[in-house]
DNA sequence: AGCTATTGTGCGTTATAACGCACGATGATA
DNA sequence: TATCATCGTGCGTTATAACGCACAATAGCT
């Protein structure tokens, strides 16, 4: 159980820290009744206690709320999936359009000093853009942003838009394009 | 005070997820009075039904703890921030879960020799792998499959699965959560 | 309009977190 | 040996977490 965690965590950090119930209650606010409750297990803290816990040893919550190690072991099993590339702006389909979720990925990639521009989609199309590595600027209502590897950004598709790279190196990027189901929905 | 932090963020991702009180004291086993109460920062709740909590919500602790970000309406610059599910994978937030598009996507890293085992989504969940940087093994029906890095794979999430890094390089992957539509669904 | 279902909040009751204090066990010192 | 200080645990008391239930407000349907 999860209060086993907090447990083990909690009277682990304090004995190598090398302090006495007494003087972790001195330093966190608790007193040393409740803390050797939370640490035998006897008792779940309150977020508030924790709080008062973490502050009074100056330590992350995740030192007491994370689980130890664990590996698991299994049969290895392999699968492979056909990729497909085309001119222009290379691109490939990583999920092809699916009726049911209503949205498409792909992955694309520019060349250093390429522009692609992209008319508008049907109304309601939303396009999120994931930039893997190197930079990307996207045009938006005349304006270019720019974005680096790592960061995302989620746009109206039904408007014109553009892709460019400006930087010496290649830029990869994934988009999803989410469609609307009817236009009923608008 | 740490009690604003979690009912704000607690708050705003049920909504996110468009669940009621009713619905979320159903999934989470925590009464939708005790619920309500956490999330008008009335109530310190312990570290038991806190974990039912995001047991329940299928999150990590992390989602309710860190203090919320800032999402820009036209331009999300999402924030490059690590969040650790345990000690064997990390991941941060490239789209937060949207109603409309209903989906959400992460991007993970896994250590060398690390392995994550997920529990089952609700029913009707579909999650898209995207091998980004290495190799990634995934579990599914007790058996293991290989990608490599471009490679990417769609499966049932409301099944348990798992993902696992046994090469000697990190793996980056990124995942797209699909979820139903509430009413189509129940 | 009336009726029903859903939603979030407040209230009284129960369970338990959190406390201060006492005490037995342990270790160090004279 | 005795004495003292420190340590962790148990206990009774108080505060509050957590609950089931009732209810007012709201939304949707006929």
């Amino acid at each position: 159980m999860f209060n086993t965690i907090i447990a083990n965590n909690l009277k682990q950090f304090r004995n190598s820290r090398g302090w006495s119930l007494a003087r972790a209650a001195d330093e966190t606010g608790v007193s040393k009744a409740m803390l050797g409750q939370i640490e035998r297990g006897e008792s779940s803290p309150t977020m508030a206690t924790l709080w008062k816990i973490t502050q009074g040893f100056q330590i992350p919550m995740s030192v007491v709320l994370e689980p130890p190690r664990d590996n698991s072991q299994s049969v290895e099993h392999q699968s492979k999936k056909q990729l497909s590339f085309d001119e222009n702006i290379q691109f490939r389909v990583l999920f092809a359009f699916d009726p049911l979720l209503r949205c498409e990925m792909f992955a694309h990639q520019l060349a250093p000093g390429k522009t692609h521009l992209s008319s508008s989609h049907e109304r309601g199309v939303i396009e999120d853009i994931i930039v893997i590595e190197g930079a990307l600027e996207i045009k938006l209502t005349d304006q270019w942003q720019l974005l680096q590897a790592g960061e995302t950004l989620r746009f109206k598709a039904d408007q014109d838009h553009g892709y460019r790279n400006s930087s010496a190196e290649r830029t990869i990027f994934h988009n999803v394009i989410h469609y609307p189901k009817t236009i009923a929905d608008h």
